[in-house]
DNA sequence: TAAATATTTGCAACAATATTGCAAAAAATA
DNA sequence: TATTTTTTGCAATATTGTTGCAAATATTTA
């Protein structure tokens, strides 16, 4: 039994190729990937839908998270800390490529505190950082 | 002459009942604007593309910006600054309410800067913080 | 291992959101 | 006011995401 495999059993997940795949296709990666590099690379193996469903239910049980943009797109990167079931512990920057356009995140980098005008009341805090990135700079 | 169309023609627009309409909206509101929310308000003088079109416009003319947003939807909401053409100084925090749901420019915290890690070279930040808003908490 | 059960998948249909071309309407200019 | 320029509405199309359901696959039980 392989790693990915290991990894969907300790989620109590079926083992299935679609999920092994797509798990695969995030390792295998050093950004974040959108449905469309999923379903490019996927797409003979995989429906659609299946991939939604999947990246669904590795969000739902802390494998990946749904990384921030600013351009109202959706991308997912793995949690490399251990989120599990709901609980998501990913209060990290995150960089956007201008050059490459890759989304990495920056697991080390901590979002800082800001003081906020009275009456408002900090829960969670998401940070986007534009730029060049260590490959393209 | 009144002050939206005031707005329009410093921008070289042509002044017309939709996009004044589209002006008093963003001004009467605290918060950030969906194109649904202009749409429903909106949506018995305006065609949808036209609202699509005039926000757009207003995007490239400076006078209204995109809003980052953690969910991928798309809000608008009025520069304060004086961005003009395809410039826009906007590097101050989103706030989002869990409660009310409204997202508000925060136009006096600054987005702070963050060390990163070697090699990437920063542009530009953008920071969303969630909680409770001044209204609700 | 084979049968029973539970889960996942693909397909089709649907829904929501956004974009484009083009002719009619409205606004700006002469 | 006549001419020119810009904007608008409509229809068609594209893109993205969701849902129900039966078939296929995986897991569990015996
Ligand atoms: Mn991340
Ligand atoms: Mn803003
Ligand atoms: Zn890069
Ligand atoms: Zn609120």
């Amino acid at each position: 039994m392989n790693t990915f495999s290991e990894i969907l059993k300790r989620n109590s997940l079926s083992i299935t190729d679609g999920r092994i795949k797509i798990l695969e296709l995030f390792y295998a990666s050093d950004g974040a990937l959108a449905h469309a590099d999923i379903e490019k690379n996927a797409g003979l193996v995989l429906d659609r839908v299946t991939v939604y469903r999947t990246l669904q239910t590795f969000v739902e049980k802390g494998i990946i998270h749904q990384v921030p943009t600013t351009d109202n797109s959706v991308l997912y990167a793995l949690c490399r800390q251990n989120c599990a079931n709901g609980h998501h512990h990913d209060n990290h920057v995150h960089f956007v490529c201008n050059q490459c356009q890759e989304t990495v995140c920056l697991d080390d980098v901590t979002v800082p505190a800001v003081k906020l005008p009275a009456g408002f009341k900090p829960i969670q805090s998401a940070m986007i950082v534009t730029g060049l990135c260590n490959n393209c700079k």
